[in-house]
DNA sequence: CGGAATGATTACAA
DNA sequence: TTGTAATCATTCCG
């Protein structure tokens, strides 16, 4: 600021101005539009400011402040400024919401990163994984932990970072504005131009922000990705999972499609997420489809398997909506066949009708070896 | 190691 | 929204 200072009254004070020039605006028009002024002299000048010591500045700029000429100059100053002002403006003067940073604020929106309070900060995770996955639910938590954890510390940064740099921006800003309303009374600064001042310094900082942002976009998504990966890390379900999806599944082969409340249940009984029951479902429904023969042996062991747990528990009648309810003590292997022919018939989808497929019987199927997740 | 099994994801339709 | 079909990516197993 001192230099500056001592710079501006400086400057104010060249030109080679007599005083008596000084009293007249044209006159000083006329000087400042003889460009043959000499520059070496102009220049050292300058060079003597800064050897200036800071009292002899002060004393200099009041000199000239308390100048009996001074208020002739400013006007001519004014005057000048106006014109070169007005050509400067309109050139810059728009400038559009950068596309590129309002689709980083979207997505750091969208990650719950930049979105709503603190507070809310692991409802916002949540809702990011949520987003991230785009698939429904997979809502099981524990590996989920790790994910909220890291994009909260992003988080953390990134707010701590953003809060620095408008501090930062705020104080600087403050700065040059102060420093302009005391130029003002040196050098005619219109309020239009602080306020041009304190938008270019701001988008300034809007360009480090930018920076901050992406590099906080690339962090979410190298995090995303890892998450995403891990997610793809999959496990097999144990052992009792899958008899318990299979039971259902044979004993329901006539209309293989479990209701929320039975997913809901069937993901409790099997420690499973509901979406995973449902993905277990689907891929079952189309793998049975595809290849009926191969599933046959499963079938008719699982049709056995709920009929002797059946006749073990005798006649458990009224069974809410448990999976593996057996119609009866007695399920035979044809009945398995039955359903299956019955699903493929029932079903709406664009069966071709190979029933008699049922009957080939196929490689069996290995039970899979149980394998504890966390 | 290679292929089968299998859970998850994606695109699409109703 | 839910289900299907295709596909991906990983795990399992001979």
């Amino acid at each position: 600021m001192d230099d500056q200072t001592r710079m501006l009254a400086g400057l104010a004070g060249l030109g080679g101005l007599s005083q008596g020039d000084v009293g007249d605006p044209d006159s000083v028009r006329k000087q400042l539009g003889q460009p043959q002024q000499d520059i070496g002299d102009i220049l050292q000048q300058i060079m003597a400011i800064t050897d200036e010591s800071l009292d002899e500045a002060q004393a200099r700029k009041h000199a000239l402040n308390c100048h009996r000429m001074k208020p002739a100059l400013f006007s001519v100053l004014c005057e000048i400024k106006e014109k070169t002002v007005l050509s400067i403006r309109g050139i810059q003067d728009e400038d559009p919401p950068d596309p590129q940073i309002m689709r980083l604020d979207n997505m750091l929106l969208a990650e719950g990163v930049s979105g709503p309070e603190k507070g809310g900060g692991s409802a916002a995770a949540a809702a990011a994984a949520a987003a991230a996955g785009g698939s429904p639910g997979a809502d099981g938590g524990v590996e989920h932990s790790d994910y909220r954890a890291k994009l909260a510390q992003i988080r953390q940064i990134y707010h701590s970072e953003l809060e620095k740099y408008e501090q930062a921006c705020s104080e600087f800003t403050n700065h040059v504005m102060n420093l302009l309303r005391e130029q003002s009374r040196t050098r005619p600064i219109s309020p239009k131009e602080i306020e041009r001042m304190v938008a270019i310094i701001h988008r300034k900082f809007s360009s480090i922000q930018m920076q901050l942002k992406q590099s906080t976009c690339e962090a979410v998504m190298i995090l995303r990705s890892r998450f995403l990966d891990a997610r793809r890390k999959r496990r097999n379900f144990n052992k009792q999972a899958t008899e318990v999806l299979n039971e259902y599944f044979y004993s329901h082969l006539s209309n293989p499609y479990p209701s929320e409340e039975a997913k809901e249940e069937l993901a409790k009984k099997c420690a499973i997420t509901v979406s995973q029951v449902s993905n277990w479902f689907g891929n079952k429904r189309i793998r049975y489809k595809k290849n009926i023969g191969k599933f046959q042996e499963e079938a008719n062991l699982y049709a056995v398997k709920t009929a002797v747990d059946a006749a073990s528990v005798s006649a458990q009648a009224s069974q809410a909506n448990s999976p593996a309810t057996p119609n009866s003590g007695s399920y035979s292997l044809s009945h398995a066949g039955d359903a299956a022919a019955a699903y493929l018939g029932l079903h709406p989808s664009n069966l071709n009708g190979d029933g008699e497929a049922v009957l080939n019987i196929a490689p069996s199927l290995q039970p899979q070896v149980g394998t504890e997740d966390l």
